[in-house]
DNA sequence: AACAACAAGATTGTTGACACTTTTGTTGAC
DNA sequence: GTCAACAAAAGTGTCAACAATCTTGTTGTT
């Protein structure tokens, strides 16, 4: 559990003149992305749910003050990622399928969203080299089992509609969706039957988006989601 | 500009054991709340766009100290709220035409899959109030040019669409969205014919959910915020 | 042996002080 | 009179110390 600490800052830099080189190096680092290093860690779950985040260990782990990782927490509650309570410290969050049922109803009509105006703002070019990687390899990655292949595969796919899409307010609510969920996409995806089903989706909305269909391109992806929700409740018990 | 602080707390208020009710009495104010009034002062626009926020001056307005707001500041601009460059400080974010359409086209779908939500989980007999409130006194708020009691009519039941679908996520998200957009609401809503066509849609949109037809209520309802966002921009030198 | 009361330790909540950066105001040269 | 260089002020960034609360371990009683 005991975390080893990645870099371990000397404690007393308190001097103003000296070591500035050493400080300055470090300064893009600290600043606030200890909240992004902890947004990626819960995702992954390499801290997992229900772990208590303790401020004095993770002070010490960055080499800054308490009041910084305050702040950092207080972010990572805002975006629902861990849950605070007074006196007694924040815990990462924990899912309960309701909740997930209701992340994936609205993850639907935003991705919905999202290959709608993707088809209609995105460069055409973009999707016909999608749909060859979905005809070819993707397909053969699906066939030999490469799971993490396909999941890289798909990771790109989706980055490519989200910039496709242009709208950042909906690039912001899908990531903050995707983060939470993150963990339970990679399981969907191993379930039986479940990657060469989203593989004929993902090529149907691509086709739809290659010929410029926005409607069938944003009504095939919102299929696809709900696909995958019931998916997911169908096999609840090995997921969660 | 200088706000005439609503509560001057008695600076020093540190001995442990004295005045120990008057500060027990405010406990329940200050903990995290500063946030919420920040919000609703945003909102409102009580504090307009692009209005600096000094850290020293909430906190000395709300009498805590500076870390406190910092954090509170921290959510506001997790959320959209305000804008924070290093070493210059927090302004109220000022809302460009294309975030404006952006924030519609997300709030489109995400109020479409409330009333579908709503159709399906809610109690039809909320419904069939809210369309007798529509079809009796709204009508009659719209035709006397009483904005104010129209848009608490709205406020209502936009309020009784998100606690019908059940669904926190939802609720959220459109929360988040309405909160940068209430200013934006209040004026569309005075533009010329737009109170009529409004109630008309709304109408339309109760009717199918009275009727329990969720897929129409969800076109109804895309239908209503596309509507909206047509007024928007064909009026947007009056609006922004 | 089980349980309640208590004390010691650990963790969070809050504060004031100090360092650094930006902004503002002033002086002086051209 | 205008502009650059400099000094003072204001504001943000960071920190360590103290207070309040919760947790854990211990002791004593029934």
């Amino acid at each position: 559990m005991a975390r080893a600490p990645l870099r371990s800052v000397p404690a007393p830099n308190r001097s103003t003149r000296s070591g500035r080189a050493a400080s300055r190096a470090r300064k893009a680092d600290v600043p606030q992305d200890i909240t992004l290093v902890l947004r990626q860690r819960i995702a992954t779950q390499e801290i997992p749910p229900g772990s208590k985040l303790r401020e004095n260990e993770l002070a010490l782990e960055f080499g800054v003050a308490r009041a910084r990782v305050r702040e950092a927490l207080s972010v990572l509650e805002q975006r629902g990622l861990v849950e605070r309570i007074p006196n007694r410290g924040a815990v990462v969050m924990r899912l309960e399928l309701s909740q997930v049922a209701h992340l994936y109803d609205v993850r639907e009509v935003l991705e919905g969203l999202c290959a709608r105006l993707a088809t209609l703002n995105g460069d055409p070019a973009i999707w016909r080299a999608a749909l060859a990687q979905f005809k070819g390899p993707m397909v053969r990655h699906v066939a030999a089992g490469d799971i993490d292949a396909y999941i890289a595969g798909y990771e790109t796919f989706r980055r490519h509609l989200i910039d496709g899409a242009g709208n950042p307010v909906l690039a912001g609510m899908l990531d903050s969706i995707l983060e939470r969920t993150q963990a339970l996409i990679r399981r969907i995806i191993i379930l039986p039957g479940r990657a060469e089903v989203g593989l004929q989706q993902h090529t149907a909305l691509l086709e739809a988006m290659v010929r410029g269909d926005a409607d069938e391109a944003e009504r095939l992806r919102r299929e696809n989601m709900r696909s995958a929700k019931s998916y997911l409740e169908r096999y609840q018990k090995y997921i969660l």
